[in-house]
DNA sequence: GGCCAGGACACCA
DNA sequence: TGGTGTCATGGC
């Protein structure tokens, strides 16, 4: 069984450096994260465009606008209501402790950081870990539904597991780097997205014969 | 017209 | 603790 760092040089040569996360700055990473749960990213986009026209890509912005407004800007990427609730809450947790600084919540110590976003409403592990990986530049590696699929398939996980077991199998077994774990994820999402995704056959898979599903549905 | 997308949460047994 | 329903738009 290739071991994970084959299997990453193998998606990384396939696919080469996915330059994640899109953004222009950490509270735009923030923001992204929370819009992209469980949505396509290109709906996304929109809404971060209506946000930009808007200049409502900060603390100050979101929270000056009334919630409707804030609904209409973001509706294109989906569960509007709540997400809109999720940006505010979020951003009144930064003006109330880190004078609307994202910065100051990333750059504490992990378990710290990690705990806090975790503790506040709508932001989950996926989410939590995103926004410290590629906003924070923190080592908190990314699980998402495409790693649990791929690593089931490839035979490193029973397909049981839970978000936090998943996260700490890969982190136990892969030097904590940044880098790393930035391109790793990323890579994960475009080969879920473009091969592997729920179809019975792997075209042009980069991992081929590694592939378990593939090899038993010839 | 149905399926899916870079989840999270409330509710219930 | 685990299973299920809900949230909603837009592309294919």
């Amino acid at each position: 069984m290739p071991d994970l760092m084959q299997i990453y040089r193998q998606l990384l040569e396939h696919y080469g450096h996915r330059h994640w996360w899109p953004a222009e700055t950490p509270f735009e990473v923030a923001i992204g994260a929370i819009l992209t749960q469980n949505t396509n990213w290109a709906n996304v986009e929109k809404a971060i465009i209506n946000l930009r026209r808007a200049e409502a890509l900060e603390v100050e912005s979101i929270l000056t606008l009334d919630k409707e407004s804030l609904e209409q800007l973001i509706r294109p990427s989906g569960f509007f209501r709540q997400k809109a609730e999720r940006l505010q809450l979020f951003c009144q947790h930064l003006r109330q402790f880190h004078q609307d600084r994202l910065e100051l919540l990333l750059q504490q110590p992990l378990t710290i950081a990690r705990r806090e976003l975790l503790a506040l409403k709508g932001i989950g592990p996926e989410t939590a870990d995103s926004i410290l990986l590629y906003a924070g530049q923190r080592p908190s590696f990314v699980v998402d539904a495409y790693t649990g699929r791929l690593f089931k398939r490839l035979g490193h996980l029973e397909g049981a597991e839970k978000y936090a077991q998943i996260r700490d199998f890969f982190m136990a077994r892969l030097p904590q780097e940044v880098p790393l774990y930035n391109e790793y994820h990323a890579l994960i999402v475009i080969h879920g997205k473009e091969c592997c995704r729920k179809r019975p056959i792997c075209n042009n898979c980069p991992l081929q014969s590694r592939c378990r599903y593939r090899q038993q549905n010839p």
